[in-house]
DNA sequence: AAACCGGGGCC
DNA sequence: GGCCCAGGTTT
């Protein structure tokens, strides 16, 4: 090893390579990067919004949702004081719903703790709920300029192409061996902000969502196939491997569209486990074997307060969420007797439905012709 | 280390 | 059908 190498793991880097590594990198991404709304706003707390919506979240899902987020909470203090029910809503669709928990209560340590601004020091970054390495890395990086690295999915696949790593995209040793090359490759002292930390950062998940992709890598156009050992070993097909999956159950859903004057009828989740405190319509289990606990079989938010039955088929859904694969037949409703709204149950005007926090099933669900119609009667 | 947490797009 | 996405938290 000569003098000016760095050693990560089992990954040897030499300097004078690194540089010219980098200086390539970056060069590509000063003439090559995507125009994205986020990258228009050196502002921390817009940049820091589009990080915990970019979390497992592709770019062009986020665009949206970010732009309608920021038209109505446009300061970090109108998130630290907005009601819950408006955030869900301004998430309903997205995901992760944790996420915007987590960016409320961030948002009000950053209120009460950092008047108002986005810490600059990475451990009280870290200290936020919701911000992790990834995060802290990329607000801290991007918003100011800091040295401090990050890894993504991106970069996991950059680097596990780039030094030929044979390790599953999940493993620990993937990761770690990534974070100490991240470090390494990191620019500490540029004089330019295009050539900085951000920028450099920017760049690498620049190179993997669009040029070093999972599938068909445009090895043709990459900056930095000169330096690609997964290009000259002739594996960037193989490379990173793939983890093992377990895979998806199959499930039977019924759901119930209940109307009356006052509006929809819909029940609101529980405010613990996946999709907490969302709302959704009233939802029953019918599959051959309901052994996967998303739903009940009957309908008990109803039937603890009166009858029903359900009507004529208004359409049908198909919908995925995380490992389950689901099939709903969405129903309208009857109610037999007066049912008052109690407990989990709501009643929703249907010109309030848009800004209600629905399960992005629901919002699927009442996207159908046949519901449409129904609403509209 | 592994599980959990949504939803969508692509092959 | 399975895999992956500008991950973080909990167990």
């Amino acid at each position: 090893m000569t003098r000016s190498a760095h050693s990560l793991g089992s990954v040897e880097i030499d300097g004078k390579r690194a540089a010219e590594l980098r200086r390539q990198l970056l060069r590509w991404y000063d003439r090559c990067a995507r125009r994205l709304p986020w990258r228009e706003t050196r502002d921390p707390y817009r940049i820091w919004i589009s990080e915990a919506m970019l979390q497992q979240t592709r770019v062009e899902t986020a665009i949206p949702y970010w732009e309608r987020f920021l038209e109505q909470l446009p300061k970090v203090e109108d998130l630290a004081l907005a009601e819950e029910r408006d955030l869900l809503a301004l998430w309903s669709g997205l995901g992760y719903y944790r996420r915007v928990r987590s960016l409320q209560a961030a948002a009000r340590v950053v209120v009460d703790q950092h008047a108002g601004q986005f810490p600059t020091d990475k451990n009280q970054a870290l200290a936020l709920p919701g911000v992790g390495p990834y995060t802290a890395g990329a607000v801290l990086s991007i918003a100011y300029d800091q040295a401090v690295a990050l890894v993504d999915g991106n970069v996991l696949r950059v680097f596990a192409r780039l030094f030929a790593l044979e390790h599953a995209l999940d493993s620990g040793e993937l990761k770690r061996k990534s974070w100490g090359l991240a470090e390494a490759l990191l620019p500490r002292r540029s004089r330019t902000r295009k050539t900085g930390p951000g920028a450099w950062n920017q760049a690498l998940m620049e190179l993997g969502a669009t040029l070093c992709k999972v599938r068909e890598p445009d090895c043709a156009n990459c900056p930095l196939a000169n330096f690609c050992l997964a290009k000259a070993q002739g594996k960037t097909a193989q490379l990173p491997l793939a983890p093992r999956r377990k895979s998806a159950t199959q499930v039977q859903l019924e759901q119930l569209v209940v109307l009356n004057k006052a509006g929809l009828l819909l029940v609101e989740r529980p405010a613990k486990g996946r999709m907490a405190g969302l709302w959704e319509l009233p939802t029953r289990e019918c599959s051959k074997e309901p052994a996967t606990h998303l739903y009940p079989s009957g309908y008990p938010e109803i039937g603890a307060n009166c009858g029903w039955s359900a009507g004529r088929e208004l359409g049908e859904i198909r919908h995925g969420i995380t490992r389950y694969r689901i099939r709903a037949t969405v129903r309208l409703g009857r109610l037999e007797g007066r049912l008052r709204p109690a407990g989990s149950l709501r009643r929703v005007a249907l010109a309030s439905l848009e800004r209600a926090p629905l399960t992005g099933m629901t919002r699927k669900a009442l996207g159908l012709p046949g519901v449409q119609e129904a609403l509209g009667e």
